[in-house]
DNA sequence: CTTGGGTAGTTATGAAATATAACTAATGAG
DNA sequence: CTCATTAGTTATATTTCATAACTACCCAAG
């Protein structure tokens, strides 16, 4: 039997999972994802936080079962995030005035302060990362984006 | 002051993220991810085995360096990829002609099986997530998906 | 040749994200 | 009222991934 040949200063090819939308997703997912990371650091934010952050703004009032469904996280890991926040003071947990087991979720002048700026930063990141695409192509993505989502 | 509403049946709105792309991307990736195990667990694979499976069948003799490399994962983590496919008897370590630190990674008549049944069966997987877009759609994914991974 | 800095693979370990199970308190249907 | 269900929480397990340290080896300078 012939001896298999190492390949020590040959270029690696990937050809075969290039072809693969769902890898070419996971390479970009992993830029975006570590730029994001970087972009809400100076916030003391991170991905998750930032998102429930954005959420109760966009919804005052909101329950922390209704996060974890927009979320698609499970309740057990909502109560970290807003525990997060709530340290930071920049989210709190009021009684609801119609079910005594659940929170209103309010966010605070300084949680609305924090997150308008956030806000910029990651919309800069967002620019940042499609830099270079034209409209016609960035709005192909945001629908083939959509359109897989909505497969799961 | 007035007390803070909650929203028990109001649906929850996510505009603001939506707006942005790797708000999308996470979402659609996850939906990606979920449904790639599920195509590979019956095969035994996971969607990182799979990939340095498919590695190793495109580059016989790679070095577990150059896999963790074209992976971007940790060369310590390759250790557990490869200890699995080993065990498998998909994957053999070689000895390395020409040094005696590294080994050639060979894939294995059964391993060689797997991964064509496995291919095809991740074939399939991506054509189903990309089901309704057209032609021109998908190229412009994957044309942005290849142009943000590299900016990383 | 020898010596020292760097590299390949491995091991052990830690950090982080995520999921599961069980608990308390409260709800709401019958 | 009773009881199955739900909201939030807690504790815990799992999984993923990165870091540090170790051995064996390579290689180049002296």
């Amino acid at each position: 039997m012939e001896k298999p040949k190492d390949k020590p200063e040959v270029e690696v090819s990937d050809a075969a999972l290039r072809d693969l939308v769902g890898y070419n997703m996971k390479r970009a997912f992993n830029v975006v994802q570590a730029d994001l990371a970087r972009t809400l650091e100076p916030f003391g934010l991170r991905m998750l936080t930032f998102s429930a952050l954005s959420m109760i703004v966009e919804n005052p009032g909101l329950r922390p079962s209704q996060l974890a469904g927009a979320l698609s996280v499970e309740r057990a890991n909502v109560v970290v995030y807003v525990d997060q926040l709530e340290e930071a003071g920049w989210v709190t947990r009021a009684p609801s005035e119609t079910d005594r087991r659940a929170y209103a979720l309010q966010c605070t002048l300084a949680g609305r302060q924090v997150y308008d700026k956030a806000r910029a930063a990651v919309r800069a990141h967002d620019r940042r990362m499609l830099d270079g695409l034209r409209e016609v192509e960035i709005a192909a993505v945001k629908k083939a984006l959509m359109r897989i989502e909505g497969l799961g």
